[in-house]
DNA sequence: CGCAAACTTGATGTTGCTCAAGCTAGGTGG
DNA sequence: CCACCTAGCTTGAGCAACATCAAGTTTGCG
C-alpha cells in the first residue's frame, strides 16, 4: 500500500499560473513559489481532516477534492467540490473546519500557514484577493443553504445539474459527472436512491440523457431551469 | 406612516467602538467615522433587498436583523441573524445577495461602498480584518449546511438552542428569544408547526422551560448537547 | 471471467408537512 | 378598565415526500 500514500516532492513545477499569484507582482509570485511544496494524492486519500491542526494552506493544481463535515454517527454533508485553481485550508481557527479528500488523482500546492499568514500582512493586495475568494465561497454557501433548507428533491437535483452545466461550458451540454451518486446525495442532503430516481425521472421526461452513469447531456435546459427554481411543481 | 420610514441622520454618535475600527489606528478610525452615516429602522423594514444594487456596506450598531433569501414562490431561507457589531452588505458582486430586514428597532452605520472599497486598499490591516470576519461567516455557513442537510428536526432545534445559549452568556441559562417561531423555522429548514412541537416536547421532557413564548431556560444542557449531536436518537 | 463497487428499481415505513382549529398575549379603542 | 382584535403560538389528524430496506443490474478492473 506504500504506493498509495500521500507524498511531497521537491519538484520543479511551473507555479506562475497559480490563482494565489494572479494580479500580484513578479516579486510576490516568486515569493509564493519559494514557500510552496507540491503534493499528490490518489483517490479517497484525505489531504486533511476536520479538527486537524491547520498547519498549511493548499491550492488545487490538478484534480478534484470533496470537502465534507461528519456527524458523530457518520452522516456526511459535502460542503463543496474543489477543482483546479481553488484554495483550501484557509481558516482563522487553529484547526481545519472540514475534511478534504481526493476524488481523483490530485496535485496540490502546499504553503506553510505561518508564512502564508505573513504574506497576507506583507504582500500588498494579497489579503484583498483572499477576501474576494472567501466572499465568493460565502455566496455559494448561502445559495446552498437555500437549496438544503427549502428546495424539494427535484429542485435540488435540477439546481445541481445546472451548476455542472455552468462550470463545464466546454463541449456544449455534454458533461462529465466526476462524483458518485452518493457524493451528489451527500452534497444535496438526499439519499443515493432519491438522487438516482430523480435522475431517472429526468431522463424519462427527456430533460437529460445519461449515456453512462458518469456523463450527461442536457436536452432541455429551459425546463431544467424551471424545475430548479420550483416553477413546475404541478407538471410532475 | 412617515414616522415609520427609514431615515438617515447627520448625527454625532460615538463610533469609536465600531468593529470595523478595532485594531486600526486612530487615523483610520477617524477616516471611517468620516464616511459613515447613521441610519435607523423599525421592525420589518428592509435595509436592502436581494438583487438591489450594492451601494453601501453596513455595520449593526444596535438591534437585530434577519438575512434571508427567497424562492420565486415565497419559500424563505434565513441565512443568519445579525446583531450589534456585525458587518453586512459586503459582496464582490454589484448587487446584494440577500435581503436584510430589521427584527427589532435597529441602528446601523452606513458606509458608501466605493469609499469602503478604497479603504480596503489603503488602510493597512483592513482587508485582513474583513477576511477574518468573512471567514467566520463562512465557517458558520458550513455548520449550517451540515445542519440543514443532515440533521433531524430534533437535532436542528437542539443545535439552535445551544447557539442561543452560547451567545447570551449573560444571566445563566435564561435566554431571550428575539425571533418568532416562523423565523426559527425558516432558519432551520422546518415549518412553524414542527418547531413548536419540538419545543413543546423539550419542555415536556424537562430539557427546557418556556416561561413565555419569547424566553427560555435550559434545564438540562447536557441532554440538549447530546440531542444536537444526534446521540440520543433512540431515547425519544 | 469473476469480483466489487456503483447504480437502479421496487416495496414499505417514517419523518415532517399540510390543513385546520383553538389558544394566548399584547395593543387599541370604547 | 375591559372587551376586542390580531399576530403569533400550540396542538391534532391526515398525508406526502423522502428515507429505508431489499433485490437486481451494470460497470470497471484485475
Amino acid at each position: 500500500m506504500y504506493s498509495h500514500r500521500n507524498f511531497a516532492m521537491p519538484m520543479n513545477v511551473d507555479l506562475s499560473g497559480l490563482i494565489v499569484c494572479k494580479g500580484l507582482g513578479q516579486q510576490a509570485t516568486s515569493h509564493i513559489a519559494a514557500i510552496s511544496v507540491v503534493q499528490r494524492l490518489v483517490p479517497t486519500k484525505t489531504l486533511f481532516s476536520e479538527g486537524d491542526e491547520a498547519k498549511d494552506v493548499f491550492e488545487v493544481v490538478r484534480g478534484t477534492l470533496r470537502l465534507y463535515k461528519l456527524l458523530p454517527d457518520g452522516r456526511r454533508q459535502i460542503t463543496g467540490f474543489l477543482s483546479e485553481g481553488h484554495l483550501l485550508g484557509l481558516t482563522h481557527e487553529n484547526y481545519y473546519l472540514y475534511t478534504a479528500e481526493a476524488m481523483t488523482d490530485v496535485t496540490v500546492c502546499r504553503y506553510p500557514r505561518s508564512r502564508f499568514s505573513r504574506m497576507v500582512d506583507e504582500v500588498p493586495g494579497f489579503a484583498k484577493r483572499l477576501l474576494a475568494v472567501t466572499s465568493n465561497e460565502l455566496c455559494a454557501a448561502q445559495d446552498q443553504m437555500l437549496l438544503l433548507g427549502r428546495k424539494s428533491a427535484v429542485e435540488k437535483v435540477a439546481s445541481f445539474l445546472l451548476t455542472l452545466v455552468q462550470r463545464h461550458t466546454i463541449k456544449r451540454d455534454e458533461i462529465r459527472i466526476s462524483m458518485t451518486r452518493t457524493d451528489i446525495a451527500d452534497y444535496l442532503g438526499l439519499t443515493v436512491e432519491t438522487v438516482s430516481r430523480t435522475l431517472s425521472k429526468f431522463r424519462q421526461d427527456g430533460i437529460i440523457a445519461l449515456p453512462t452513469a458518469n456523463s450527461m447531456t442536457v436536452c432541455n435546459c429551459d425546463q431544467l431551469e424551471a424545475l430548479a427554481a420550483g416553477e413546475l411543481n404541478d407538471c410532475l
